[in-house]
DNA sequence: CTTAGCACTCAAATGGGTTAAGTGCTAAGA
DNA sequence: TCTTAGCACTTAACCCATTTGAGTGCTAAG
């Protein structure tokens, strides 16, 4: 158990080190302290506090930093997120501004806002949408020899596609075309419904079975509606914090956000807002790195994610304040969204 | 006017550059050159090359690389492109199999092939649409209160957008809404049917100006059909080849990316694949680097733009040879596009 | 015109010396 | 028992001189 001063030193050696990112010794904080002792009681105290293992050296005569052990105590129990700013509340709620939005344009802004205001890497997930059924299908006459395929899901979602007719399919065959998905699939689960349109409907492979017939287009439809979708944004803030004289490593944190990996293994479940280090994790590209993530739920489907990738040394006061303000706007939008669809 | 071994001396000073990166020495010529000569002969040749200016040294001591005017000369007068190998060639038109691209997503590819080809940041520009016609106006009602508006150009293109009706605006009205816009706006060339919708038809004015209504919408979509886009493929290639040890240098370039300025000053408009310097441009940012171009014509707009920017001191070569056939695939692609919606 | 030979140049690498920030420890004071 | 002044010690960072090696220009002979 840590004293109150103990807690005071710590927590000033974080602040300290996550501004200016250099080891702080034991003068420096005697200056800024509300407490007033001689440097050298604060150096007994850091020497406990690094027994603890709670911070720690760069070389035997540097000051100190924190240590993985110090950053995770006091992301759980010190630190104070900050209230977000009424400017940067202002932008993001300007960003949503639009009534013309759909959930995956909502996903990706937020992924660039997000990016803007903290200068780090976001990543967004958009929400799992399982037991989505397929709600709707239209097919649009556009020119001479093309239909544009609109498919619409359960939760409004709708997903369309340019789509060349075949020569020698008649407008009649088309109808019946139209008619037999009208009748057969819709309303059925989207995961269904390609293996239906496959087995069931022996009658249409005829005009389904053409190369790139409407089967593909199907497939690669539902594909985008339903496919967990990844959104990151602020690639290149990677050249704010990463170790940009290692363009290995850049390279491979480039890498990794193309194909973020094990979400599950990235996040707390147990909670609304969480940080992980990278140190934690099995994954050594994340070293030094930190994600602070947060879920949301837009009441329709599962959770999705939103995630800041930084820095182990970041602000986690104001991050953690700001991605809880951003969690609450984007439900709220997202709610909006869905109310907008159904009423 | 230089000589047959003066010619090959500059050719393999640039060829070696542009493979190790590092001033090239009399013996290390020596030792490759097709004839046989000794190293104060091929000093006393460098001599007179770097008294024309076409090479240079970094320090009385050192080696020569190509001076700009040397790889000027080198690509004006010396270069062969290199026959592009079969397996890229191959996996080009791999990447443009499918018959469901729109001309956006092909050009957005390109991009992306360019920029893995060439471990390079490729930039593409779609052809500025000039003269388009609204050739066709759509609009499909999608969920309770939902409609979706789709537009189609006189070459094709397929822009759509889904919309809420507002809340008091019956069926009838809404057939009101789309006879007028079948009579009196389709036909109109794209950029007069926004002024048309405006000014000519104030009986719809209630309709249409309602908030986050008709207008905004034909706005966005006509904008986004509209629009010269560009589009950036391998942004964190810039980590490859830019000096990555100058973080601001890599935000400047990388913002550059964002904005892409003049294209009329990048490009030679006199050729179908041109090479421009950053040193010869009036914008410092691109010192250093290389923009290697090329143009190509779809038969239906205007000329759009690849363009590679790489370090000035590229394998030119091979980038040419690449960028030649790439030109030749993706004119041959839209070609077939197009050909695909007329017939 | 070519070439061997040689003095010369300069960046990069190497290594010693100094500086400054910071520590741990000890012993005295409250 | 806790706090503090004092001091010896450690180490990265910086500076500066020296060495090394790749490469050049020039000269004189073939």
């Amino acid at each position: 158990m840590l004293t109150e001063r103990q807690l005071l030193i710590l927590e000033a050696i974080i602040r300290d080190y996550t501004d200016i990112g250099q080891p702080i010794g034991s003068k420096a904080l005697q200056q800024q302290l509300p407490i007033h002792v001689s440097s050298a009681t604060i150096r007994n105290e850091m020497a406990f506090l690094e027994r603890q293992g709670y911070i720690t050296k760069e070389h035997s005569s540097s000051g100190r930093i924190p240590s993985i052990k110090g950053y995770r105590y006091y992301v759980d129990n010190i630190v104070k997120p900050t209230k977000l700013d009424k400017q940067s509340l202002g932008s993001i709620r300007h960003s949503f501004d639009s009534e013309f939005l759909k959930v995956d344009e909502i996903v990706e802004i937020s992924a660039r806002i997000l990016s803007d205001l903290t200068s780090y890497t976001a990543i967004m997930l958009k929400p799992e949408s399982t037991d989505l059924r397929l709600e709707g299908f239209r097919m649009v006459p556009i020119g001479n020899q093309q239909v544009m395929v609109i498919l619409v899901a359960s939760d409004g979602t709708v997903e369309s596609q340019i789509f060349t007719i075949p020569q020698g399919i008649s407008g009649d065959e088309l109808e019946l075309v139209i008619r037999v998905i009208n009748d057969q699939v819709v309303g059925l689960p989207l995961n269904q419904v390609i293996t239906k349109l496959h087995t069931a409907l022996p009658i249409l492979t005829q005009y389904l079975k053409h190369p790139n017939g409407f089967l593909d287009i199907f497939g690669s439809v539902l594909d985008k509606a339903v496919r967990e979708q990844v959104y990151v944004g602020g690639r290149m803030n990677l050249l704010n914090f990463a170790q940009s004289n290692n363009v290995e490593q850049l390279k491979s944190l480039s890498a990794l956000l193309n194909h973020v990996p094990n979400i599950d293994e990235l996040i707390d479940a147990n909670k609304d807002v969480s940080v992980r280090f990278g140190y934690e994790l099995t994954d050594k590209v994340l070293a030094n790195y930190s994600l602070i993530s947060a879920t949301y739920d837009d009441g329709h489907n599962g959770e999705g994610l939103i995630a800041i990738l930084g820095p182990t040394n970041m602000p986690y006061a104001k991050m953690l304040g700001l991605l809880g303000a951003f969690r609450k706007e984007l439900t709220a939008r997202l709610i909006d969204y869905y109310h907008n669809f159904e009423g």
